[in-house]
This record gives structure tokens, sequence and C-alpha cells, in this order.
RNA sequence: CGGGACGUAGCUCAGCCUGGUAGAGCACUUGGUUUGGGACCAAGACGUCGCAGGUUCGAAUCCUGUCGUCCCGACCA
């Protein structure tokens, strides 16, 4: 018996990229997890596949997609300066002891043990690592400013993960911290990252607007967030369109409320009256009581860092938690129980006020709105009763007077006094100035020239680069599917002969302006499958390739083949000319992209 | 953490109320017919009905617990 022939395949230098060999699981149905269009779009374009809650496997499309878009990512960094670094997801817990974080983001942290029993935390972002090799390795100001990035997986315990890759346990994130020797050099560096993030999401195709923030548990002092507008989004963002203001709701302003707060002096004093049952706001405007909600005063129990606090707010106002923490300094806020309310003035929840009976030890915050407001009602501090005739500044011991109040649409703007918009938004990116926090408690001092050590003033960018792809998908698709800008598209061109059989001239000619496409620098994929056109052309479009080209046996009789903008009409063209469209078109589209970024 | 809903084939779901040993469509395999917008015919393969207890002669179905998934809430006194 003769020998069995050993044949070498010769690997091909680029294989041609065929669908049949690319594993793009689609999906006719809408899987019965996903709620919002992006996830079902992600799910059913086969790009990814759920394996816990908050926990997803990208597929070979998902993956290309994920990369184009960190490759932005890196080219920006890199143009502004930033240097890539990769450091430790598993991180020792001493670090954020030592910042403080184990205990203020202990919500988001992941902890585990080693077989020896030692714990680790699982990264969510990295401030502490960074600002310890800072601390050993920065020592002059000769070194800086410095700008450290990196890409990689981040781990948050979320409380609730939700709507696929927006909020996930785990996620794949652009994290970058920047080390300056004084103030102003930290505000150059932050206004680099700033205007990086501008660009970043512009060559991603999508409208993405910074707006001010508030910095959260993080720390720090300025901030702006970047935002995807989608009435998907986790957050209201407030702005005004003439005037160009923009601020996440947990920090906006305004010149307050289109009701003017009643301040006629009546001159009488506080007197109670019996308002049985009645323990919300809602219920002291109905009639026989019938006070407006703005002429009352709201009085809310909170237990900040466990300490008791009263903020008074007018009736028709809602408390804005952030900026609570954010004035009193407060790390962990939250509204104290219906007994500890009791405890602290006597009453139950919808009869509080603040008039009479408030212990010494009890601070009272107070919003600015309220600020000579005459002729109040609030409760008694007595159940079922409330107190009318109350001057604010009269009959209540105000320790502090801040804004504490959430803004409402059709509010003035502060700077132009024209009225305030609100709008849903995905949080793609956020810049901090973080000043000097970690660098004090980790010690990342440097000598400055003249001879005096100071701690490093840092600043810390980030960008959930898989919430982009979704906030992409989010703001780019039609009842069809996805359409994907040129610059993340998974190929940008997609070539559909009709008739796949080998050596049909339709397929022929596919191989041929493959092989054209590709020596040009064109990314296209080689639809092969031997199936029905209309599950092609709904394929692709589900996938949602910018560009397709059918080849089609009737019109190539004819010498032509139909090209097809996804989103857009079909165009016939000649058959030679194929080839030099289809490159022309995806280049001006690459241009476009990149001149709206400004980076042409 | 509180509330709600749901876990049945790879996917979308029916069956559960009224207990009697599991179904449809899509997808998959084989053969045939089709071939420009998610084809048709025939045959076939695919299930510990989330898991664990309990009730019962008998449980996908009723009860308890548990795990998982999704949604709402965790400011509105």
């Amino acid at each position: 018996m003769a020998a069995p022939r050993l044949v070498v395949s010769r690997i091909h230098p680029r294989p041609v990229m065929r669908w049949s060999h690319c594993f793009v699981p689609t999906l006719k149905e809408v899987p019965a997890d996903a709620e919002i269009v992006s996830h079902q779009l992600l799910l059913r374009a086969g790009l990814v596949r759920k394996l816990a809650g908050g926990l997803y496997t990208f597929l070979p499309l998902g993956v290309r997609v994920l990369r184009k878009v960190e490759a932005i990512v890196r080219e920006e960094m890199n143009r502004a300066g930033a240097l890539e670094v990769l450091m430790p997801a598993l991180q020792p817990p001493e670090i954020w002891q030592a910042s403080g974080r184990y205990e203020t983001a202990r919500d988001v942290l992941f902890k585990l043990k080693d077989s020896a029993g030692r714990e680790w935390v699982l990264s969510p972002t990295a401030e502490e690592v960074i600002t310890t090799i800072a601390a050993a390795e920065l020592n002059s100001y000769r070194q800086l400013p410095v700008n450290f990035y990196q890409i990689g997986i981040k781990f948050r315990d979320e409380i609730r993960p939700r709507f696929g890759l927006m909020r996930a346990k785990e996620f794949y994130m652009k994290d970058a911290y920047s080390f300056d020797a004084t103030d102003e050099g930290a505000m150059a560096s932050y206004r680099k990252m700033y205007d990086a993030y501008n660009r970043i999401f512009a060559r991603c195709g999508i409208q993405a607007f910074p707006v001010e923030a508030d910095t959260g548990v993080i720390g720090g002092n300025y901030s702006h967030e970047f935002m995807v507008p989608a009435v998907t989004g986790e957050n209201d963002v407030v702005y005004c369109e003439t005037g160009g203001y923009a601020a996440n709701i947990e920090k906006a302003t305004s010149r307050g409320s289109v009701v003017p707060t009643p301040k006629g002096r009546t001159g009488e004093a506080p007197e109670s009256f019996a308002t049985p049952g009645v323990v919300t706001i809602e219920a002291l405007t109905a009639a026989p009581y019938s006070v407006p909600a703005h002429a009352q005063i709201k009085t809310l129990v909170y237990v900040a860092d466990s300490k008791t606090i009263l903020i008074l707010l007018r009736g028709d106002d809602q408390l804005n938690e952030a900026k609570l923490m954010a004035r009193t300094g407060a790390v962990q806020v939250r509204a104290a129980t219906a007994d500890e309310c009791q405890a602290a003035l006597g009453a139950r929840p919808g009869s509080l006020g603040a008039v009479a009976r408030v212990p010494a030890t009890i601070k009272v915050y107070a919003d600015e709105q309220l600020r000579g407001a005459q002729g109040m009602t609030t409760g008694a501090n007595e159940d079922g009763f409330h107190l009318r005739h109350v001057e604010i500044e009269r009959d209540i011991r105000v320790d502090q007077w801040a804004d504490f109040r959430t803004v409402k649409a059709g509010e003035a703007d502060v700077a132009t006094g024209e009225p305030l918009k609100i709008r849903r938004a995905i949080e793609v990116g956020h810049v901090f100035k973080l000043g000097t926090k970690y660098s004090e408690k980790l010690n990342a001092t440097f000598l400055a020239e003249n001879g005096q050590r100071h701690p490093c003033v840092m600043g810390c960018y980030g960008i959930g680069v898989t919430r982009t792809v979704q906030a992409i998908i989010e703001q780019c698709h039609d009842k069809d599917g996805i359409i994907w800008p040129t610059s993340v598209a998974p190929f940008e061109v997609c070539l559909t002969p009709l008739n796949v059989a080998e050596g049909a001239p339709t397929r022929v000619l596919a191989e041929s302006i493959y092989a054209e496409l590709t020596a040009a620098g064109i990314e296209v994929i080689l639809d092969d499958r031997d199936e029905r056109p209309g599950v092609k052309f709904k394929d692709s479009e589900l996938v949602g390739f910018p560009l397709r080209l059918n080849l089609g046996e009737k019109s190539l009789a004819k010498g032509e083949v139909e090209l097809k903008p996804r989103g857009q009409v079909v165009q016939m063209i000649p058959v030679a000319e194929a080839s030099a469209r289809i490159i022309a078109w995806v280049q001006a589209e690459r241009a476009r992209i990149r001149q709206s970024a400004g980076v042409a």
C-alpha cells in the first residue's frame, strides 16, 4: 500500500475573509433578555453572547469592532502625549486602604482570597497603583508632566447590571492618569485629554458632548462627562441650546424655580393647625388646606456619614443627593428611617418641621430657594399638625445655606436666562482634575525647582470602551439593524455574490474584486454562503456593514453590479468601475469622519 | 437590599388555572424541489420542564425552599 501523501497547505499571508468561516451567529428573533435596542442588536448581529448577568463574550465580529474603537482611543491618547502602561487587575487591598477607597468604594469593589487566605481586590480603576508607581519613580519636577494610560478589563460589583454592556460587572476601559507639578500644568493636562476625547468620539462616528459633572466618591474638584444622547441613557443632562451650558443633573444649577417663593410679610407668628392623616406635600395642596407646594417647606431627615442632619427644601423641589454629598463633604448619605425621624424630632415623616424641637446637635441645611421665604407652611413636629405663617429666617435656625435642589426643565440658564432643557444620555467618558488627594495619601511627591517637596497634581480620565461600542449602536441603527460608522465597522464592505457556485461568474468576479479592494487596504468580507438572496441581504443589514456590493447574474448580464450603502438606495454601476467606486466611497467616508474629528 | 415578572429543545414561546408521564414556529441533519428580500415538501435528531425538598397512586402543572434572569425602586416625609 502506498504511503499517504502528506499535503502541506500553503499558509496564505492574508486569507480571504469568508462569511462562512467567520462565525456570525445572527438571530432572527429578539432575545428575551434584551430590553433596549442596542443590547438586542449586539445579540442579534452575533457580536456578543451573555455568559451571566453583566458578563459577555465578544464573538469575532464584536471583537473587530472593539479593537477598532480601542485603536482609535490608543491613537488619540498617543497623539495627546500619554504613555501606555499595563497595570495588574488584581491588587493588594493595602493601597486601597491607604487611599481611603477601600471604605468609600467598598460597594463596587470585588474582593477575593487566594489559597493562602490573603485578600485581593479586583481593580475598578487604578489610581492607587499608578500613584504607587509615581511615588517610587517620579522624584523631580524635570520628570513632569507625565500622563500614563492603559486599556484593559475593569471590574465593578454592580448592584444591578443591566442593558448588556452598558452596566456590566466586567468591562473594557481606557484609564489615564496625569501628574503635574502645578495646578496650571494640571489644567493643561486636563485640557489635552478633553480635546482628545472630543476627537475620539468624533472618530467613532458618534455625537458625544462634554457636560459639567459631579466628581462623586472619586474626589477632585473639576470634571466633565462625555455624553451620548439616548433615551435609554442612565443620566439626565441639563442644557441650554443658545448658551452652550450643559451639565449632569447631579451638578446642574439654574436661576431657580420659575414659580417665585412667597415673601409677603404677614407678621403673624407660626400657628399650629390640625392636619389629620396628611403626610405628603401633595395632600396639603388639596382642600381644605389648599397650600400650594411652593409655599411649603419640605423637611428631610438624613443620615450623612452616621450624623443626623436636616435639609429644608421648598415643597415643590427635589433633593439632589449628589449636591448634598458635595456640600456636606459626606461620603455616604441616606434618608433616615421613620424611627430615626421620631427619635430626632419627635414626629413621623409627613409631620416633620424645623421650627421647634430641633436638638442643637442636628445641623440644619436649607436650600437657597428658601431664602427670605415668608408665609410658609411646614410640619409641626407633632403627628397630625402643621404650622402656618412660618418665616424661615425668623423662625428656623439655619446653619448653612446652599444649593441642594434638582434643576427642573424650563428654569432659566444662569448665564443666558434662556429656558433649560433636560434629556437622557449615556456616559461614555469622564475626565477629572483630581488635585493632590491621592498623591498626598500615597506619598507621590517630587522635588520642585526651588528644592521644596510637593505632592503631584493629578488628573484621571476614563473611557468605557465596551460601553462606547453599545452607545454607537444605540445611536446608529434603523429597523433593519446596525448602521456602523465606517471607522468602527467590523468590515467596511460586504461583497455579496448571489450565486456562489465554484466558477459561477458572480463568484469569480467577487473574488477578483475582493483581491483589488484588499490590495487597496479596504476591509472586506465575502458572503460566500449558499443562501437565498433575502437571507444574505437581511443578515448584512442586521450586522450593519457600511457598504454592500450585490453581484447578481441578471444585472451582470447587462454589465452592471449594485452598490448598496447601508441605509441608502441601491446604485447600479458598471462592473469595470466597481472596485474604483468602492475604494473611492470608503476613502471618502474615512476622510469625512477624520475631518469631523479634526485629525485629517 | 425592597417590589414585580419569568425560568419548558440552540432561539422565541404554548402547555400549568382544572395533576395522568411534553408541544409549536424558527434553527439543526438527510433527501428532493426552489433561487433577487429571512423558500417549500418529506423524513429525522434535539428535553434531568432551573435545582432541591414536600403533597399525591402519579407533578412541567399544587406547596416550600433555593439558584438564575429581566424590569421597577432603593430622592419625593
